[in-house]
DNA sequence: GTCTATAGTCGGATAGAC
DNA sequence: GTCTATCCGACTATAGAC
């Protein structure tokens, strides 16, 4: 038995500032963020912890040392996922939409839906950086597993909730169910790009998706915003 | 070594009319159908061929023996999708597609669009009784695999060009590029509905997706078509 | 804390009887 | 043609040295 052993599973840091850390933290960075990656590319079940330790430089037995194992990884994965996601992108977002007046104007909701999926369209289409995060978070969508609870309720819902409140603005006279097959069906869209990303690009025979063609794209969902509702 | 050896891989009947098979022949459709539903479940690391050979009612051998193993089962279950495909649906449509003008009036478009669509929510939104295949077929876009280049090429392609096409007629003024992104980004919020079906009903708080459920779905996407070039 | 070595499990393939 | 029995490789998990 070593001779602190881990209070829950994790040993995270106790009792430090920011800047300090103990040796094993960087290891366990590392771990996750392998992790992060081989999940996001192969699922639970495709990825394998004998790649996620070699890929992060560390012995297989590390991943239990540090994660309890295949499971408590994966789950500290969606969690890690979860806390960025909220500080970069839910946080701001929330911030800007209660911002708004109370009762904005349909014209304001629209420039705000535009601005939230041009940010998501950004993220998805435009930017493999953050493919790592939201190959894990879309996977988990279309074949729930042990992170889909956890992920549904603060990424994805918190999302789409957001896009349908805008949508509901933009068309006072939409009941709310309505507004919400626009707002996921809209979503949805752009999630496919991420996730049938291969087939997009070989169909529109495009090299990526950043640059003019992601303006393409945008531009197009921008042109789908300015219609809602003028039919 | 059996006294006749399979030619190929598959015993396939030879010389006899439709109403003729073999004995095994109806061990290889429970097998194919197994296979199918297991794969479209799954994924083709996810399947096991425990599962499929005790699924269908067969040894595990039998499969190996019909097929030649795991991957050829999956590239003939990949075949037998085409087969069902194109007799269905892409021959139907295509006769449909041909019988229009050559020159359409952009309201005929419209009206045919509403039709594919409406076929195409039908099938991925309101049934599961196809959720066999078209489970098998999106799973392989999002993540290719053996039978990548042939369902791409055979379902996936003609279905979004077919709608590329129409929304072209539409909107004459429109390049083909940006024909194309919307008709990929409109059939995606479909294909989506199908691929994170679980997510779909549970943020809308459905039991499923069939009739009147299935009929808010099909106004959206006509209210979609009916705004298409009038921003 | 980090490693080597290994136990236990499972899935795909195949030999060979009948 | 169809079955039983078995092999082999890959994976997760764990024990125990240092």
């Amino acid at each position: 038995m070593p001779t602190a052993a881990p209070a829950e599973i994790a040993p995270l840091a106790k009792g430090m500032g920011a800047r300090g850390y103990r040796k094993g933290d960087e290891a366990r960075a590392r771990i996750l963020e392998a992790a992060l990656a081989a999940f996001g590319a192969e699922g639970f079940k495709g990825a394998t912890t004998r790649q996620i330790a070699e890929e992060a430089g560390v012995n297989l037995p590390a991943l239990k040392y540090y994660f309890g194992g295949k499971e408590g990884l994966y789950r500290a994965c969606a969690q890690e996922i979860v806390d960025r996601y909220s500080r970069r992108l839910l946080t701001p977002i929330a911030g800007a939409w209660t911002a708004l007046p109370p009762e904005p104007s349909p014209d304001a909701a629209r420039a705000a839906l535009k601005a939230v999926l041009g940010a998501l369209a950004e993220l998805l289409v435009g930017t493999r950086e953050a493919e790592r995060w939201t190959g894990f978070v879309l996977r988990e969508m279309t074949e729930p597993g042990p992170a889909f609870d956890i992920l549904y309720s603060q990424v994805w819902a918190p999302g789409v909730e957001l896009v349908a409140q805008l949508i509901g603005r933009i068309l006072p006279g939409l009941s709310t169910e309505a507004a919400r097959i626009e707002a996921f069906l809209l979503v949805s869209s752009l999630t496919s790009f991420s996730i049938v990303r291969p087939v997009a690009l070989k169909y529109l025979d495009w090299p990526d998706a950043t640059g003019e063609r992601l303006a393409a794209v945008r531009m197009i969902v921008d042109g789908q915003v300015d219609r809602l509702g003028r039919g």
